[in-house]
DNA sequence: TTTAAACTCTATACCAGCATCAGACTTTTA
DNA sequence: TAAAAGTCTGATGCTGGTATAGAGTTTAAA
């Protein structure tokens, strides 16, 4: 036992932990060693010093910092334990909501892409019915049929500035969509109603989102902003044709987004839809 | 629009992101500016690149860090994404269960502060009622009885080690005990028989944990291991003056330990147990 | 046109909780 | 007695930024 005395890499040892962090440690006062050879500088540990390290990693675990730590270690105040730990719990708490939403999210992004994999090709029109749906959005200042991309950069702009005024962060946890009123689509007309996000009932804390009942609607699928006017066309042609009425505005659904290969534009792949009845 | 280009600051407030944020992932190759004043070095953004700063935006939201983001933007691979999605996936996964952990940890820790507060003087003979509990531990190679509170450590280390081959790393979580075989104890010979943790059914994953059934106790309280011997021997003393059946093994148990105020010994609240019948 | 205000540049340090060196010294083992 | 293993101090790096300092640039008002 050599005087119930260990150098520094056996009480590294028996207490897993590593010598850099016992010798931190030893610096900010967490644990200094029972005995510093005053010659050699070396640090000798007593036995006993393993309970203050067992305490040290249990608070560790208890997710508090080290200068928590040595704060209570210092104070030797039981009260202010409490208040820590209290204190922890909501932060943990508030880790745990963050960490679901993290996992949703990734979820999420998973299944985007798996639908993008399995979507129909460019230009294939279709008659879905579709669940219903939550929008939130605003109206929208300028026509980007008209002047091109950068204004509808700008609408998204002003969109998660509205948003982030209304702590929903996370844009891009919803997938966008833009519209144009019925009546303006019937006559080709190309001017932007709002710029949206899809949500669901449960997180618009604060929002009055927009139901979209569920129903039928034809839909065309295409990738880019480029075609969706020619596209757009297409799918009025396709209605009228089968006679269906349209019964709503037209939506431009953004279904999965892969600016990531591209610094100069967006690429996208999109769904354009019309609520119809027969 | 002084030609579709932005200022740093401007990109920032846009984006809501921090000027150096922006520099740093110039240099980090995350999102380099569309023109750079050769002679001022000054950074201009196009509008088009809050596309880019969307996708590193969300990235992040992923939990992903700036370097694998990096990564994924120079293979632009999609299926790069999806591999790094699922692993990301299942990082997410260990953090809640770890988190969740450490919240009941905290739970645990402010339950244990209240039992103490709560818990009667040092020196008081109870009869109680006592739950079914679970332990896993080892056997003693050491007697702490007689050869104090360094062989204990000992035992302690051993445990740990044991413990952590298991998997079982955070020994924090539970609380600690001792026992001495009933016969030994009935004797008054004060050898140490196991020392073990107190677990639960569900936790213990690949140990064989024992089964200790529910059932009254003769108990006492104290603090500190140094009156151990003698308060066991009042605790006996208590069972055979009130004719009470000693009907198992001797159990010290660690209610709560505040080794944060003192590095030279464990100072803890005990209660000493012993299973009787009538 | 000048001047002031606002902005941007680079470079550096800082945060936590260590890990990982380098280069010098000490202890233990063969 | 020499070699191997251990330890010392001090510096550096990691992540995802923030916050400085000191110098230069752009923009707006006077």
């Amino acid at each position: 036992m050599r005087g119930a005395l260990f150098s520094i890499g056996e009480m590294a040892r028996f207490n897993h932990v590593s010598i850099p962090t016992l010798r931190l440690y030893d610096k900010l006062g967490l644990l200094k060693p029972a005995f510093v050879d005053p010659e050699t500088g070396y640090r000798y540990y007593s036995i006993h010093q393993n309970a203050r390290l067992d305490m040290i990693a249990y608070m560790k675990e208890l997710g508090m910092s080290l200068a928590e730590i040595a704060q209570v270690l210092e104070s030797e105040n039981l009260a202010q334990i409490e208040t820590i730990l209290a204190r922890k719990n909501e932060q943990i708490h508030r880790q745990l909501i963050e960490l679901k939403e993290q996992h949703s999210a990734v979820e999420r992004a998973l299944a985007s892409i798996e639908r993008y994999r399995k979507s129909p090709l460019t230009g294939t029109l279709s008659l879905e019915y579709i669940e219903r749906r939550y929008i939130w959005g605003i109206p929208c200042k300028n026509n980007f049929y008209l002047d091109g991309l950068d204004c509808y950069e700008e609408e998204l702009i002003e969109l998660r500035r509205q948003l982030i005024q209304r702590n929903i962060g996370q844009i891009h946890s919803y997938s966008v969509g833009t519209s144009i009123l019925q009546d303006d689509f019937q006559n080709l007309r190309f001017i932007p109603h709002q710029v949206f996000i899809f949500t669901n009932a449960e997180n618009t804390q604060g929002l009055e989102a927009t139901l979209l009942d569920s129903g039928m609607y034809a839909c065309i699928y295409l990738d880019g902003f480029d075609d969706e006017m020619a596209c757009a066309g297409r799918l009025l042609d396709f209605c009228r044709e089968h006679h269906f009425a349209i019964v709503g505005d037209y939506l431009c659904e953004v279904l999965t987004e892969f600016n990531v290969f591209d610094n100069q534009k967006r690429s996208m792949f999109l769904r354009l839809q019309i609520p119809v009845s027969f």
